[in-house]
DNA sequence: TGCTGAATTTAGAAATTCTTCAATTTATGA
DNA sequence: TCATAAATTGAAGAATTTCTAAATTCAGCA
């Protein structure tokens, strides 16, 4: 049996992580809408220009969004469609974690009260 | 109209980092087919026993897994399916972004055939 | 009780990631 | 050419995460 896939699992947690910051994750929503400027993107989310930048790079490097210049300023965009079923999916299982904790915590609430 | 909060973005990004090891993304493809002892997850996964609990406690705290005791041994499972769905997504991206680099190409693709 | 296997916890060093600041590149306009 | 805006890069220190080893908990059993 091939020594199974020690890189395979490697570039999957590599994938993920690079969802792993809050800056990165609001870019990725923000360019779910289309195409956008640094300039723009900056606008919208507190952030250092240069850490900005930094942030996007991890992206370019992942693949998980592209890159035009047009003229001053550098266009940014989803390399793939397939990013948005992502953060779909991700959102869904939040959004029942979230509820579970909300029932457990109103099952708390109904204990006490006995 | 009201900008998204901070703190859901954060819970994201939180959410994605914990995917972001090769361990504990290799735990979550085995618990894909059903609930399992630490024992065996073990057995697959060339970790320290220690290291091992600690990923573990990572996805436990996330709420990604939960744990049931069973006399000696500790019994995992996915706290919910929907995390099928999202590692299906991701297998979906990285086939599309790696295509240059056939060995991982080549194993995404056995995957996905089983 | 004392022993053993299974699993977790704790603590510390090592490695990685994040943030910030200064310097640099690129294009545009005076 | 000079100046400026937009964006990126490089490097350092801070903050997190990860790994290893030792100690601990828990259940079952002689």
């Amino acid at each position: 049996m091939t020594p199974m896939s020690v890189p395979l699992h490697q570039a999957k947690a590599d994938f993920f992580r690079t969802l792993g910051h809050p800056v990165r994750i609001r870019v990725l929503e923000l360019l779910r809408d289309g195409p956008r400027p640094v300039r723009e993107l900056l606008a919208e989310i507190e952030v250092e220009p240069s850490n900005m930048s930094q942030q996007l790079a991890v992206l370019r490097r992942t693949g998980l969004v592209s890159a035009v210049r047009d003229g001053g300023t550098v266009v940014y965009s989803l390399a793939t469609p397939d990013v948005v079923d992502l953060l779909a999916v991700a959102r869904r299982i939040l959004t029942d974690m979230i509820t579970g904790q909300d029932e457990l915590l109103a099952e708390l609430r109904a204990e006490a009260a006995k």
